[in-house]
DNA sequence: TGTCTGATTCGACAGACGTCAAGACAGGCG
DNA sequence: CGCCTGTCTTGACGTCTGTCGAATCAGACA
């Protein structure tokens, strides 16, 4: 990831943000609109929303690179692509061990997103 | 992106919606992450999102596209294609009544997604 | 009827996105 | 060392998205 860091925020959203009053309890202010938004954009994908799923439900808590890429009829790069977009949006955390790349779900962001979501029981549907 | 469905296909995720054991629970099958990931997607625009959370939060419940407009640096038929992103994601309905539209959120596919990204607690950050 | 206001649709544009092929990098092993 | 396997990066392509101005539609009202 030789990058200057302009391009590549790599969001930490496990401490500080301004987070989560219930989306209908309180209006979302701009900031943490800006802010969470690009995770619920990572996971406005099929595959990534697939990716997310295949890792956050994985034994252990991590997936391999080499068991995801073969559950989709997509190319290695593209798999990559869709991970690194993951990355940058805070979901998961990758990991070299060997030969092999781990990748991790990060809870406290998926809890803050539905923290957001969240929904007065009594509401209608 | 990925495909395209025709043009309009106003997702009903109110009633069979294969859904919601949570993400980190069991694997989402392909079908349920190509219903569910344009909802995503639509929350992953920061001026959707504050959209969203302004309806939802609203008094009565509903909220009149003349009192979105003004809250944002747009133009009106900006503001006017985003609701329809969010009407066409199955997020919020509208109705006129007189001079003005309102629009109402659609709590049944907000649970869903919130039910999807819950993570046990139990699970580390 | 005509006109005014609020909202949407249309047409266009720059920029971002999803995908792939080809190449580069990292680590294991002979 | 060289080679192999697994993963990531680069460069390119076509499509989609966010935005605007102009035109259009829907009601209200005189």
């Amino acid at each position: 990831m030789s990058k200057q860091a302009a391009s590549l925020p790599v969001i930490d959203l496990t401490a500080d943000t301004p987070c989560c009053p219930p989306l209908a309890q309180r209006r979302v202010p701009a900031e943490t609109a800006a802010v969470l938004a690009p995770a619920f954009k990572a996971l406005g994908d099929p595959v990534r929303l697939q990716l997310m799923s295949m890792i956050a439900s994985a034994e252990g808590g991590e997936a391999c690179v080499c068991d995801l890429t073969p559950a989709f009829d997509l190319t290695g790069p593209t798999i990559s692509h869709h991970l690194k977009t993951l990355r940058e949006a805070g979901l998961v955390d990758a990991e070299r061990r060997g030969t092999w790349v781990y990748y991790r779900a990060r809870p406290a962001i998926l809890r803050q997103l539905a923290g957001l979501l969240t929904v007065d029981p009594t509401a209608a549907a």
